[in-house]
DNA sequence: CCATTAATTTCAT
DNA sequence: ATGAAATTAATGG
């Protein structure tokens, strides 16, 4: 299965219709919860945090995108406001494109549509396959919703040595699980020959 | 070396 | 089995 990243336009065709890139710190945001979508955004350097916070406080990371990935391009065709918030993780590098911009390109450039149509479908494919895991308490069952999804992003064939590069707290923020909890399961599932943990890595 | 961040363990529930 | 708090390890300046 081909991996589709979502979405990545040629640059210079989006600086052609007037985007411009700018630079971002570690931990800061580009978007917020009930912003308005005003921007086509896609990330040249660095990574993107998709995010929520429960009644709690307690976080729930639904993506984490980086190099050549889109975001928030689903907000441009509705008119809502964002349901999530947009952080960097790491100083990046963004290119955005305001909205009426973004409409003229891709109805001058039709085959961008349907690549995005390709996207947003990979996307919503993506949750469904998370929302089937996340349904389950059984933490492993959790976990290996997202490791195969991670994994499916990376098409070489590759026996438990596809490196899961996120740290364990992001891997509960991302099946809503505690770090405790994963890292207990992660081992029970190494006992049971499932992944590989190597130094601090996980192999899958 | 100190500060920060992540991983793991301990301990109480 | 779970999570808060404490401990240990690693990373970066």
């Amino acid at each position: 299965m081909k991996t589709i990243s979502c979405m990545n336009i040629d640059e210079s065709l989006l600086y052609s219709f007037g985007a411009e890139e700018r630079e971002y710190k570690k931990r800061e945001s580009v978007f917020k919860e009930e912003d308005h979508a005003l921007y086509y955004f896609q990330i040249t350097e660095g990574k993107v945090k998709l995010n929520n916070y429960n009644e709690n406080g307690k976080e729930f990371i639904h993506n984490i995108l980086g190099k050549k990935q889109s975001f928030g391009e689903a907000m441009l065709f509705l008119n809502q406001r964002y349901p999530i918030n947009a952080v960097c993780l790491e100083k990046s590098k963004i290119i955005r494109l305001p909205k009426n911009n973004f409409f003229e390109m891709i109805t001058q450039y039709p085959h961008l549509s349907l690549e995005m149509n390709a996207c947003l479908s990979q996307e919503i494919f993506y949750k469904l396959k998370m929302m089937q895991s996340l349904a389950s308490q059984n933490p492993m069952q959790r976990l290996q919703g997202l490791l195969d999804y991670l994994k499916s992003y990376h098409d070489e064939d590759c026996h438990q040595c596809f490196h899961i590069a996120f740290t364990r707290q992001q891997i509960a923020n991302l099946t809503g699980l505690r770090v405790e909890t994963v890292i207990r399961a992660l081992k029970k599932m190494e006992k049971e020959g499932m992944l590989t943990l190597k130094d601090r890595k996980i192999l899958y």
